[in-house]
DNA sequence: ATTGCTGCAAACTCTTTGCAAGTTC
DNA sequence: GAACTTGCAAAGAGTTTGCAGCAAT
């Protein structure tokens, strides 16, 4: 059954529809684990037994490009991708390789009302993320 | 001339004082380039010609242990390096590898305020770093 | 003298690349 | 059929590890 939602980013974003893509495109949708690329490949080969890593580097390659995922930054050298959603944050755990999303309109705005009222030197603002570490107190697994 | 401050703080972290350490640690305070392994390897080689990456790397990794620098979060797989010093956020540009420091006592007062109100369900906050994104304005040559 | 660090080399992990065969439009 | 994507394999980049010899305490 497929992903209807998938096919339309991609068809939208004038790329070939093909199988590999929307089961990528499919699983970051849906797993909102800010998953990196053998992660994704993990999941792929429920489906696609035996697709190659390089495959899926390529697939994320183009959707980086299309502006259809976005790099999450860490700190320990491996690559995560978040499907591009509206404006939010991201908690991330000290415990474990959990990165979790933060909505919070109110927040953003607070920020903007303030870096509008104090400009920084030498610098145009674009994007502000703000990045939250701390522990989860939740019973869920540590999730890569 | 030695670096007193790095011979300081290698002590008082109870580490064997070694020329290497010490190079080390004096790049990484003056630097202020959040500089990643090898960046800091070429200048160590200023002074230390065959330095070994797998000395800076363990060099680094006992510096982690100890508190004395953070990873810098970045989403091009590439580990980078901050000494620890007071609360402090990054600019991050764009158009480059470039990474600043940003001080902002009166930012981090609002954030505080504003997450002791508004608590997030199931995470414990430890840290809030803000993340800024954009161009510099400025005429410096990027820097990694 | 003991403990722990450096230097060297090999290995490992994650990511990228080249090219032939196959798919999409 | 033209243009592009996949699959496979090899290569590249960054990081980690093991161990012998050496330096700091």
């Amino acid at each position: 059954m497929v992903n209807k939602t998938a096919v339309r980013i991609l068809v939208e974003k004038g790329l070939k529809v093909t199988p590999q893509r929307i089961a990528v495109l499919d699983i970051l949708l849906n797993l909102e684990n800010h998953p990196a690329a053998d992660t994704i490949t993990e999941y792929l080969r429920l489906n696609y037994p035996h697709v190659p890593i390089g495959t899926v580097y390529k697939i994320l390659d183009v959707f980086l490009e299309k502006g259809i995922v976005n790099k999450v930054q860490t700190e320990n050298g491996i690559i995560r991708f978040d499907p591009v959603t509206e404006k939010h944050h991201h908690l991330y755990s000290l415990d474990s390789e959990r990165i979790e999303d933060f909505y919070d309109p109110q927040l953003n705005k607070i920020l903007e009302d303030y870096f509008s009222k104090n400009q920084i030197q030498n610098f145009k603002i674009e994007d502000i993320k703000v990045h939250l570490k701390g522990r989860f107190t939740d019973n869920l697994k540590s999730i890569k």
